[in-house]
Parts: C-alpha cells; sequence; structure tokens
DNA sequence: GATCCACAGGAAATTAAGGGTC
DNA sequence: GACCCTTAATTTCCTGTGGATC
C-alpha cells in the first residue's frame, strides 16, 4: 500500500514575489536589445553586403529605378535586419532632401501571407489602411486594378519596394498565375510610379525552378549571406551586449561559447541571439552575478525542448493525432522503424475514439507525415520491401518520448490517447497491465 | 526477365468557409 | 438571395516505382 504524501504548501505570495524582483539587481540595460527583431545601428561582418545593396538603391536618391533584387541565404545570416537597416537609412535621407518623394517599403513575410490574392492584398492595405480591401472575395484582376490605382494615383511618381521573405512559400506551379509573374511584369502596367521587388530566400536552389521571365526579371541583381562563423558571431554578441546587459554580467569565454554552439548550427546568429537571452535571463531569475558557462548549456537544453513542445502543442489535430499514432507504434515495437500503412491503422483506431473527428485519407496522411519530417519530428525515407511487402513510407519518430508526453500533459484527452493500445499490439502472446506490456512466457 | 506488392506522389476535382456584387 | 470569387484543406483518380519473388 502506497501512502500518498502531500506537504502543505503556503500560497504563492505574488506582491512579495513582484517586491523581490524590483529589489534584485537590473542586469538589463535594454532588454529588446537581445531579440532577433531589434535592427541595431551596426550589423558587423555584413559592410559588403550593405554596401553591394546600397550601391543598388542609391538611385532612388535621383529619382532613379533601381533593379530588382535577390537575396539568398540560410536563416539567421542578416538578410531581413540588412534590408530593414537600408530602408530606415534610405527613407531618412530622403525626407531629408526637400521636394524628394520617399519610396514605400513595405515588407510581407510570404510565410505568413502565402497566396498570391493575400500579397496584392496586403500591399494594398500598407499603401492605405484607412480603404481595407477583404481578405478573400474579390476576383484578382480586380484586386489587381485596386493596387495599380493606389500606386499610381496616391504616390504618384515614386518608387515602392515590395520586400517578400521566405519568398519560397510563393512559388506556384502554375507559373502564368503565379504572384511573382505578376509582379514582375506590374511595372509594365503602373503608369506613374513602379514597384521594385525584393526577393529573399533560405534556399540557394529557390531560382532554379522559376519560370524563366520571372527569374531574369526577379535575379536582375543577385546577393549570397554567407553563414556567420563562430568569430564573427562572437563580435554580434559582444556589440549587442554592450547595448543589452550591464557591464560583466557576461564574460568572454561565455560568449564564445555560445558562438560556438550557434556556428554548429549554419551559424545562425538569431539562434546565438536567443541563447544568449535565455542564458541572461536566468542569471535575472536566479539573482546571480555573472553567466555560468553551466547556464549556457542549460539554456541550449530548454531551448530545444520549449522549441518542440511549443510546436507539438500548436499542432492542427490530425497531425496530433498522427504523431499519437507513430509514436504508439514505437512504443510497443521500438526494435523497428513503422511504416504508412501501419501508421494509418493506428490513426484510424484513434480517430474513432474521438467524437467529432473525420478520418483523413492515406494519401492526405502521407503528405502530414512529410509536412511533420520537415520539422524535424520524425525520419522518414521511401523503402520497398520487394514483392512482399510493397514500396512505403518508413518512419521514426526522432524525438523523445518525454518531449511528446510533456507536450500533452496538460490535456487528458490527450495524455489518454497517449495511453491508447494499438490492436495490431493485441496479440495472443502479448499481454498488457498497468499501460505496459509483457510477453506471455507460459499458457 | 516478368510479376507483384504497397504504396508514393502528381494533378485535378471537390468541399467548406468567407466575402463581394448586383 | 443568387451568383461569383477567393483560399485552404481534402479527396479522388491515376500512373509510377523499387526490389523481392516467381
Amino acid at each position: 500500500m502506497y501512502k500518498l504524501l502531500i506537504t502543505e504548501k503556503k500560497n504563492f505570495d505574488l506582491d512579495k514575489f513582484f517586491d523581490d524582483y524590483l529589489e534584485s539587481p537590473n542586469i538589463f540595460k535594454d532588454r529588446n536589445a537581445l531579440d532577433s527583431s531589434h535592427i541595431p545601428e551596426n550589423l558587423p561582418h555584413r559592410y559588403e553586403q550593405i554596401k553591394a545593396i546600397a550601391e543598388i538603391t542609391v538611385v532612388t536618391l535621383r529619382n532613379g529605378i533601381p533593379s530588382n533584387l535577390f537575396i539568398y541565404g540560410k536563416t539567421g545570416t542578416g538578410k531581413t535586419a540588412v534590408i530593414k537597416h537600408i530602408s530606415k537609412k534610405l527613407t531618412n535621407k530622403c525626407k531629408r532632401i526637400n521636394n524628394m518623394a520617399c519610396p514605400n517599403w513595405i515588407y510581407i513575410n510570404s510565410n505568413r501571407v502565402k497566396s498570391g490574392y493575400r500579397v496584392l492584398a496586403t500591399i494594398c492595405n500598407r499603401l492605405n489602411p484607412d480603404d481595407p480591401v477583404p481578405p478573400t472575395g474579390l476576383p484578382r484582376d480586380v484586386l489587381l486594378d485596386k493596387l495599380v490605382n493606389r500606386l499610381d494615383e496616391n504616390y504618384g511618381n515614386s518608387i515602392c519596394f515590395v520586400v517578400l521573405d521566405e519568398i519560397d512559400c510563393l512559388r506556384s506551379k502554375k507559373s502564368k498565375d503565379s504572384i511573382l509573374y505578376l509582379l514582375s511584369r506590374i511595372n509594365e502596367i503602373l503608369k506613374k510610379s513602379k514597384v521594385i521587388l525584393v526577393g529573399i530566400s533560405n534556399t540557394l536552389n529557390f531560382k532554379d525552378d522559376l519560370d524563366p521571365r520571372v527569374k531574369s526579371s526577379l535575379c536582375e541583381e543577385e546577393l549570397v549571406f554567407p553563414a556567420y562563423k563562430a568569430d564573427e558571431i562572437y563580435d554580434i554578441l559582444k556589440e549587442r551586449t554592450k547595448i543589452a546587459l550591464h557591464e560583466d554580467i557576461v564574460t568572454e569565454g561565455a560568449l564564445r561559447l555560445i558562438s560556438a554552439f550557434a556556428a554548429r548550427e549554419n551559424g545562425d546568429a538569431r539562434r546565438a541571439l536567443a541563447l544568449l537571452r535565455k542564458s541572461a535571463e536566468f542569471v535575472e531569475r536566479r539573482n546571480l552575478k555573472k553567466l555560468d558557462v553551466n547556464l549556457i548549456y542549460e539554456a541550449q537544453d530548454q531551448l530545444d525542448s520549449d522549441k518542440i513542445v511549443h510546436f507539438i502543442r500548436d499542432l492542427p489535430i490530425q497531425q496530433k493525432m498522427i504523431l499519437i499514432a507513430v509514436y504508439l507504434n514505437q512504443k510497443f515495437d521500438p526494435e523497428n522503424s513503422t511504416n504508412t500503412g501501419e501508421i494509418y491503422n493506428t490513426y484510424k483506431e484513434l480517430v474513432k475514439q474521438s467524437y467529432n473527428l473525420n478520418c483523413l485519407t492515406r494519401r492526405r496522411m502521407t503528405d502530414l507525415i512529410k509536412e511533420l519530417d520537415l520539422a524535424g519530428i520524425f525520419e522518414s525515407k521511401v523503402v520497398s520491401f520487394g514483392r512482399k511487402g510493397g514500396r512505403t513510407r518508413v518512419v521514426d519518430l526522432i524525438i523523445e518520448d518525454a518531449q511528446i508526453i510533456k507536450s500533452f500533459e496538460d490535456d487528458s484527452y490527450w495524455s489518454e490517447l497517449l495511453q491508447y493500445i494499438p490492436s495490431s499490439v493485441r496479440r495472443t502472446d502479448l499481454n498488457v497491465y498497468d499501460g505496459n506490456l509483457y510477453r506471455r512466457l507460459f499458457e
């Protein structure tokens, strides 16, 4: 018999907690300076790229029309920061010149604004927020007319830079209908103003599949942002530390370690900043005086774990169901990979357990499995097992069971599903006690 | 070398939801 | 209110495929 040990806990004193926080030393000068969206005055190791883009865009100061620009480089290499930095400087310069029409800079993250209609609508709304266009419903040619009118009538002879970040998300099979084709031709319709496209991509081979006309138009000028090296990330962190933290909080060794971690992850400066911020928050919360190296390891683990847990919690319901199907198949047969056929069988059983969920087709399920593969939750590959097994996709879960359990621990519906035993493992030679599986040793 | 398995995955069609226009 | 338009998610249909087995 077990005795339940419950120690009586006092109520959490929120007022005292707030007072303690206010009395503790503030290690941050400007916390936001460690945010990836913060654009500093100085962007170390990007001078060449800044110079190249400045040379392309400077013609706007003499009412010239710059070329379209295509930028590529891996995540966290400063592409967006450099563009935003230049747009700010160029706009400020234009404002200081009399009778100078300032160029418009419209920044769109194509990962959030994915369809052609939405891109046009977003540009329309940024040009004239007082008269928003509907998020859906208008024929595309009507929307295009509205955009052309707003550009020509409201902005006269000025230039409008349209920055399409993560432009890969806008690629369309029907090249003539694609938004990129349309935007690359819009200057042929415009009478007064001009649109300059700035495409930003994380993938080097993005332009290979583009329609040749879009490619020649979009890639008039091209620029590569190389990944940062550890020393370069160190310099970036040093600059930001000066702005963000009080002196003597972070040692050189700590910055070097964070730089090395980030350099290992494709030279991602964004990751380095996140790690520095997390580590500094540990220092603050624990009332410490310095950033210890051990805290960086702890912050690194937590960043990885948090990222996965949040990602799983935000998944659509059907993808959660598929994730649990894979988890259960591997839980009861950890030695072998599971395949789409087995996953689909377990998935169908899980769907039957729920009240309001429709069962997707296998075709759709394979697409969702591929999405989870891309997200780094699964590792899958297509394998042929010949005449008996056919050709199928084998799937392995590459995150830890504990991360899945943690993701669902606050929701009884999902945590109960994690205890489900698929019919494929309810064999005669297996018995289940308390949710654990035992092989029957004798009859 | 032919056959067969169990899908993979492309493409087009369908459905649902949100909205505009007349 | 009927009809038209959009997006996004999903289904349906179909051809293709790798490799063990015949």
